[in-house]
DNA sequence: AATCCGACACTAT
DNA sequence: ATAGTGTCGGATT
């Protein structure tokens, strides 16, 4: 099966549906639309792997499809349903055609298509789990927007090609803006808003030449036209033909663009395109798909950044719409606070300063839509004039192209929020002229002043470019009327980890946070909008906001970096999602793993906590969403009990180099005469999870000149100064001068070692650990205590460290990444007895032995919670019980208690550390 | 001089 | 192809 996405599927769908039905290639044809290979297809076609007893074609674990006699498809298809064939190879799906009418059923669900031959791409969706695309629903429900994305691109790009002017900074812009007011044509053209059915097309194709010359000066005409009042129309010179177009301006047509020149491909493209049926646009989803058509880099994953309603609402609902609803159902009939409620409603803003396409904003607007009309349904006037005003939703997007959908998106969503509650015709009859007002801004969020674009609401003097915490370079100049009421923020701004952010987005962050800490630098790109969110909260007072953001920003290091600062403005988390995986449609789903968090002034909103699909109130959310406390860990360079020092292994930088598997090391010494004094076992994370250790050069400084005259050795090390000098970053850089060993020896060794592994999967009830003699080198994936007790390594194994590194260590993902710095030198432990020390160590002692009993079974096998051996289960229960004994005297009811004892207990010890050092201090 | 992170990056199935 | 689970080394403190 091939990797084919949704929209390269739909574009083969499309083709074969144009061509003429051949009823001998047709199965071959569509099956290859799917993305089957010309080999598979050749082997169906010789017969060999073709199953089919009722004379079609029929592929295993897939389809089963045959072409009928005219007019039997019905029979046909009730030959294929019935066919042991079918059964017995698994089909997936059955299709009969005979080129007049197409029936199909997903035999998994039972669900049946027919439609007309040449319908077949509208229903392209129902098929796409033959190409492997199955989890997406909503990629089924939303084949329009995905038909219409592929056309569009296909124009865009023809477009381009033929005025490469146009792809430069100075005119994409205009380019941009053409695409939306061609969109807008389209759509317009297809609900009644143009007063004929396919009116623009129509004209474009009727008063253009094929040759394509004069295409963009008929487009032109039109774009005039509907920029110009009816009764001026005669001294602008518009033409006759161009008269039936309406007056839409707004400010969609306002500005003078010229419009690019066509080739003969890119005008059939724009037929295409408008030969859809542009009534089922879905604005939100549309939108998230065609922001790719404008962006070089983004355009090869075209369609794939849909992100799901289900996770727009997770912000919004809490937010807000929960709210509104429970109000609509207090409400009950009362004709009086349904009125009110609808007044509130009217005059709630709702701004995202990241909005790309606008599909925050048109999710929250026909959601609001929906609750007006419920209250007018209640109060007996239906298909009332909706009082919301889409200048309420406002937006801050860079890109322009994404910028001039989401204004199109609210534009499109309006009107279909009229037709489906007041009907058709009050929708078109109050759509003309758009309104002139540019909600959306198109600039850097980071930069711009938010409130002058969402400025304070109420009766309170004007506001604009009263920034109270930055000067803002670029300020939009936006004077909205001030309808008053409450403001929503939300969004879900670009994430961009410590080490991924370019020089811009350095210096956008640097321009928020610089001011308040030094630390900028580490905190994610996203933070920046949680920073100014903040802000914004405190400066006006009411507003609440709510975004997503990669989950490590309530982790690790960033924690103490970012939180204090939203803290010191009197904001608090009222409510957060718990960690979930943010899918787009993508087939190799990069996840990220992100977090919504909800801010509001102190003391302002109950605090709910979401995880999945279960809510519960808490009293408080900390910057870590635990509840019920909001203490802040910060690295330290050494332990804050009796713990003893851990420290980091060595890092190679090597290229690959130095490090090498047991068999490459074997080599070198049996064939190509190196020492194997030179050769050591190397651990990282993996090798110690695993048992499989690999193998390094491991050369001292005051052996380099012998080791190196040995050729192979010489040639490693000559392939690693190449690396090192090659290098963008000036930390590797610097070690080009010593290739023969690791940039890094780790400041200490001993005889002994308790090795931690860095990365390790969250499946595990207990944190990998492991105890070493002395001899191998321990790599930079894993942290070591040197010659320590052993019952450093019962704190390691127990499950007290397993919940406090689980929760102020960063993870990858929802792995768990460990540090010595956040996690074990944090790790609250209280003072230790010499026989707290004994009993630890014997409980340690008999991990390793019950480990031992399994031999040569490694820590992945022995800690997978399925097959975990009782023995070594039971050992970690005496580990636990013992340690826990210390801690409170008694076993800790769960991992909510031990987290709360565990955060106590740094509070205290952190203060006592506060305390002592002034103490220090002052006495010196 | 030491370490934290990844709108990730692999491998195994 | 996707479920499962940690590499690697740049950028930062």
């Amino acid at each position: 099966m091939g990797s084919m996405n949704a929209v390269e599927i739909e574009e083969a769908i499309s083709v074969l549906a144009e061509r003429p039905f051949d009823p001998t290639e047709f199965p071959y044809a569509f099956l290859q639309a799917f993305g089957n290979k010309e080999t598979t297809l050749s082997r169906l076609r010789a017969g060999n792997t073709n199953k089919s007893d009722v004379g079609g074609v029929l592929q295993r674990n897939n389809i089963h499809l045959a072409v009928a006699p005219p007019g039997e498809v019905s029979a046909k298809l009730s030959q294929l349903r019935e066919s042991p064939a079918t059964t017995k190879q698994k089909a997936k799906f059955i299709l009969a055609t005979d080129g007049e009418t197409l029936e199909a059923e997903d035999l998994a669900s039972g669900e049946p298509l027919a439609c007309a031959w040449d319908e077949l791409p509208d229903h392209f969706g129902f098929f796409l789990p033959l190409a492997g695309i199955t989890t997406v629903r909503q990629i089924r429900e939303n084949a329009f927007d995905i038909r219409a994305t592929s056309k569009l691109n296909k124009l865009y790009v023809a477009l381009l090609k033929e005025n490469p002017a146009w792809g430069s900074d100075e005119r994409r812009p205009d380019m941009n803006h053409f695409m939306a007011r061609l969109i807008f044509s389209f759509f317009a053209e297809d609900t009644g808003i143009f007063a004929e059915s396919r009116l623009f097309t129509d004209t474009v194709s009727r008063m253009s030449a094929a040759d394509s010359s004069n295409t963009h000066e008929v487009i032109g005409t039109l774009f005039r036209a509907m920029n110009t009042k009816h009764a001026d129309r005669e001294n602008a010179g518009i033409p006759r033909w161009a008269a039936s177009f309406p007056y839409v301006n707004g400010g969609l047509f306002s500005d003078k663009v010229d419009v690019p020149r066509f080739s003969r491909t890119a005008r059939s493209y724009l037929l295409q395109v408008g030969s859809l049926d542009w009534k089922q646009i879905n604005p939100d989803i549309f939108g998230s798909m065609i922001q790719a058509v404008a962006d070089d880099e983004e355009r090869g994953a075209l369609g794939m950044h849909y992100t799901s309603v289900p996770n727009i609402l997770k912000v919004l609902n809490p937010l807000f719409l929960d709210d509104l609803r429970a109000k609509l159902e207090e409400a009950g009939d009362n004709s009086r606070t349904l009125l009110n409620l609808r007044k509130r409603i009217a005059r709630i803003r709702v701004f995202d300063p990241a909005c790309g396409s606008g599909n925050f904003l048109v999710i929250a607007y026909k959601e609001m839509r929906a609750i007006e009309h419920e209250i007018n349904r209640r109060r007996g006037q239906p298909g009332r004039p909706s009082e919301i005003p889409p200048t309420n939703f406002r937006g801050i997007e860079l890109r322009g192209f994404a910028a001039e959908i989401a204004r199109l998106a609210l534009i499109i969503a309006e009107f279909q929020c009229d037709e489906l509650y007041r009907g058709q015709k009050d929708a078109i009859q109050e759509f003309l002229p758009l309104d002139a007002e540019n909600w959306i801004t198109c600039g850097n969020a980071l930069r711009l002043d938010w409130l002058a674009i969402c400025p304070r609401t109420g009766t309170e003097v004007k506001l604009l470019g009263d920034d109270l915490f930055n000067t803002p370079l670029d300020q939009p100049e936006i004077d909205f009327e001030n309808a008053g009421g409450e403001t929503y923020i939300c969004g879900n701004p670009p994430y961009k980890g410590r080490n991924k952010k370019d020089s811009t987005q350095k210096g956008d962050l640097a321009a928020v946070a610089g001011p308040r800490t030094s630390k900028h630098r580490t905190m994610d790109y996203v933070a920046g909008w949680l920073l100014k969110l903040a802000d914004y909260i405190s400066a006006v007072p009411g507003t609440a906001g709510a975004f997503v953001a990669t989950n490590s920003v309530c982790q690790g290091e960033q924690v103490p970096v970012i939180w204090p600062l939203v803290y010191e403005r009197g904001v608090e988390i009222f409510f957060a999602h718990l960690s979930f995986t943010w899918s787009n449609l993508a087939s190799h789903n990069a996840g990220v793993t992100v977090v919504v968090i909800g801010l509001a002034a102190n003391g302002t909103r109950s605090k709910c906590l979401y995880s999945g699909t279960s809510m519960r109130l808490v009293a408080s959310i900390g910057p870590y969403l635990v509840p019920n406390t909001t203490v802040i860990v910060k690295a330290t360079t050494t332990p804050l009990g009796p713990q003893k020092k851990m420290y980091l292994g060595s890092m190679a930088k090597d290229g690959g180099n130095l490090v090498m598997s047991l068999k490459a090391a074997r080599d070198l010494v049996q064939n190509h005469g190196v020492n194997s004094a030179f050769v050591r076992q190397f651990f990282g994370s993996e090798e110690v999870i695993y048992g499989k250790p690999r193998a390094c050069l491991w050369i001292d400084d005051s052996h380099a000149d012998s080791a190196l005259k040995n050729a192979a050795i010489a040639e490693i090390v000559e392939r690693v100064r190449r690396f090192r000098r090659q290098s963008d970053a000036p930390s590797t850089r610097a070690f080009a001068s010593t290739p023969h060993r690791f940039v890094q020896l780790s400041a200490a060794s001993g005889t002994r070692a308790i090795i931690v592994p860095r990365v390790s999967s969250e499946n595990r009830p207990y944190l990998p650990v492991s105890y070493f003699a002395a001899g191998p080198v321990i790599g930079d994936k894993c942290y070591a205590i040197y010659d320590a007790p052993l019952w450093n390594m019962a704190l390691v194994a127990s499950r007290l460290h397993w919940v406090w590194v689980g929760t102020v260590c960063v993870r990858l993902e929802m792995r768990f990444s460990y540090s010595n710095t956040l996690g074990w030198n944090t790790f609250p432990v209280p003072a230790l007895t010499d026989q707290n020390m004994a009993d630890l160590t014997r409980c340690a002692e008999d991990i390793l032995l019950a480990r031992e009993v399994h031999y040569p079974a490694t820590i992945a096998d022995l800690y997978d919670l399925e097959t975990m051996p009782d023995n070594l289960r039971e050992a970690h229960e005496r580990n636990d019980e013992v340690l826990e004994r210390i801690y409170i005297g008694r076993r800790f009811r769960n991992d909510t208690e031990r987290l709360e004892r565990l955060f106590a207990m740094y509070t205290q010890m952190t203060a006592n550390e506060k305390r002592s050092s002034t103490a220090r201090r002052m006495r010196g």
